[in-house]
RNA sequence: GGCCCCAUCGUCUAGAGGCCUAGGACAUCGGGCUCUCAAUCCGAAAACACGGGUUCGAAUCCCGUUGGGGCCA
């Protein structure tokens, strides 16, 4: 079969062409933050069909955050490069100064970092290679190959009706050529070569973007083939849809990495649902992989050809996944600047207790905060039952150590044993005494997380300030 | 309007002519576990858009229709 990801066009056969020189020097200016200060261009012209290595790039425009959309190309590409032992680029394709900015321009490179997709090199800014497009826009026209047009759109839309009314296939009629070429030169602006003139420069071989690229690439490599550049490899990606089924956009909502970051989703957990959203691994393959994984298992003939529906429910699946797989250590931090003024020896046992079974980051912050705060007081009376538990647990608590969960359960059963009352009465009144709520970990749990004496002193608590309003 | 892409459970998908009475996952529903809420385990329901071909045999190949999407400006 021709290509299974039949997206995929074949590289242009006809042009072996070995024009690779440089059109321009590489900017020098600002590195990566978190790259190496390398300036490596491949080696001195070798020429690129015999080098077996594959460059990829993406190439976000810094117009806005980053959106899951464009933001799920990234990875395809990073993979990519993995598997194969390549390069991933970053190009800011920034050549509209009007919405472009370097708010965004950091923001996305952020996003791109949180994510775990690491760039090689320092990232190509399109802003600081405008001359390379002019020169090849005049090589274009020197060629005869291309019209410079001044027309407003307005004036080339009513010339495309008039056409069609007339029942001529509509077509540019040349008219700005009667232009003087001082005039057009200075009337001129980058344009349209950009992407193709910086994939040869910056040597990429696999161009894997967006759907919505496809009709241009028959354009792009004649483009290509017209400038004497060796074009690359083209694969398409179906779009992400929305819960409407159009392809995702802002009105979507929720639709960026920045908005799925600040809901405490995990990075592991966003990136690998976004490649599971086209991408399938082989068969008997778990789907809950980790970057390491996906980059060894990833293949663009598993990439499916149809669109896929964003669903946050199986996001948050993805998350409960990775959350309980991840090591307390790399949680750690987020919970612990999610909970100011706990203790943090207090936050890690809550940490392991609480990440088996919470959803999302966020949950755990808020369950591990519930633990940890003393309880509002509870001024309801205090049954006799309750009563008889609470100070049953605070004599047991007494000079109690509890190294472990096991240890707690190994209290509560004791002192289970000592009263006479229904387990769940016991179980409950102890919750409410330790957190002042009916829900929430077991009651174990929550012993061994609190520690004996900071539970002494809730039992304590409850004891005394229920009491006087009992009686 | 022209050209192009796509089409399997509600959703993400497996599926390369017989392994398909179509497999997995999310969600849903039912049950187990249990001190609560969860988590977890087990089970169920649920799909090849339609119509024509090709073939002994089609989810799979071809054509058309419908539907969705893109590009062109």
């Amino acid at each position: 079969m021709a290509s299974r990801h039949g997206q995929a066009l074949g590289r242009d056969p006809g042009s072996g062409s070995s024009a690779r020189e440089r059109q321009g020097q590489k900017p020098g200016g600002a590195r990566a933050p978190g790259t190496p200060g390398r300036d490596c261009r491949p080696g001195g012209g070798e020429p690129r069909g015999r080098r077996m290595s594959v460059w990829v790039r993406f190439g976000p425009s810094p117009t806005g955050p980053l959106h899951l959309g464009s933001a799920r190309t990234a990875p395809f590409n990073w993979l990519f490069a993995r598997k194969h032992g390549g390069r991933f680029l970053l190009r800011i394709e920034d050549t509209d100064p009007e919405r472009s900015s370097p708010r965004w321009e950091s923001a996305i490179m952020s996003d791109l970092a949180w994510l775990g997709l690491s760039w090689d090199e320092a990232p190509v800014r399109q802003s600081e290679r405008l001359d390379a497009y002019r020169s090849a826009a005049e090589r274009l026209l020197a060629g005869g190959t291309a019209d410079y047009c001044f027309c407003t759109p307005e004036a080339l839309e009513a010339q495309r009706q008039e056409q069609l009314a007339r029942g001529l296939p509509p077509r540019y009629d040349g008219r700005c050529r009667a232009i003087p070429p001082d005039e057009a030169r200075r009337r001129r602006s980058a344009g349209e070569p950009a992407a193709v003139v910086d994939d040869s420069w910056m040597s990429v071989t696999h161009v894997i973007r967006g759907d919505d690229h496809l009709a241009n690439t028959p354009r792009q490599m004649a483009l290509a083939r017209t400038l004497e550049l060796e074009p690359a490899m083209y694969a398409h990606l179906p779009l992400i849809h929305g819960q409407d089924g159009t392809p995702l956009s802002k009105r979507h909502g929720a639709a960026t990495v920045e908005e799925h970051r600040r809901s405490a989703i995990l990075p592991e957990a966003l990136v690998s649902y976004l490649a599971l959203l086209g991408w399938s691994p082989p068969a008997g393959q778990t789907e809950v992989m980790d970057l390491a994984l996906l980059s060894q298992l990833f293949s663009l003939d598993r990439v499916s050809r149809s669109p896929a529906r964003f669903d946050p429910e199986r996001l948050s699946w993805f998350n409960r996944q990775h959350l309980r797989r991840l090591p307390v250590e790399r949680l750690l931090p987020e919970v612990v600047a999610g909970v100011p003024g706990v203790e943090p020896a207090v936050v890690e046992r809550a940490l392991h207790a609480v990440k088996r079974e919470a959803s999302s980051l966020r949950e755990v912050i808020e369950q591990v905060g519930e633990v940890s705060r003393e309880p509002i007081a509870d001024l309801r009376p205090l049954s006799t039952v309750d009563r008889a538990v609470l100070e049953g647990l605070r004599s047991a608590l007494r000079g109690a150590a509890l190294p472990s969960e096991a240890e707690a359960r190994l209290l509560l059963d004791r002192l289970e044993g000592t009263l006479n009352v229904r387990k769940r009465a016991m179980m409950h009144a102890i919750r409410v005494a330790l957190t002042g709520r009916p829900q929430g970990l077991p009651v174990a749990t929550l012993l061994w997380v609190i520690g004996p004496a900071a539970a002494l002193r809730r039992v304590e608590r409850a004891l005394t300030q229920a009491a006087p309003i009992a009686s």
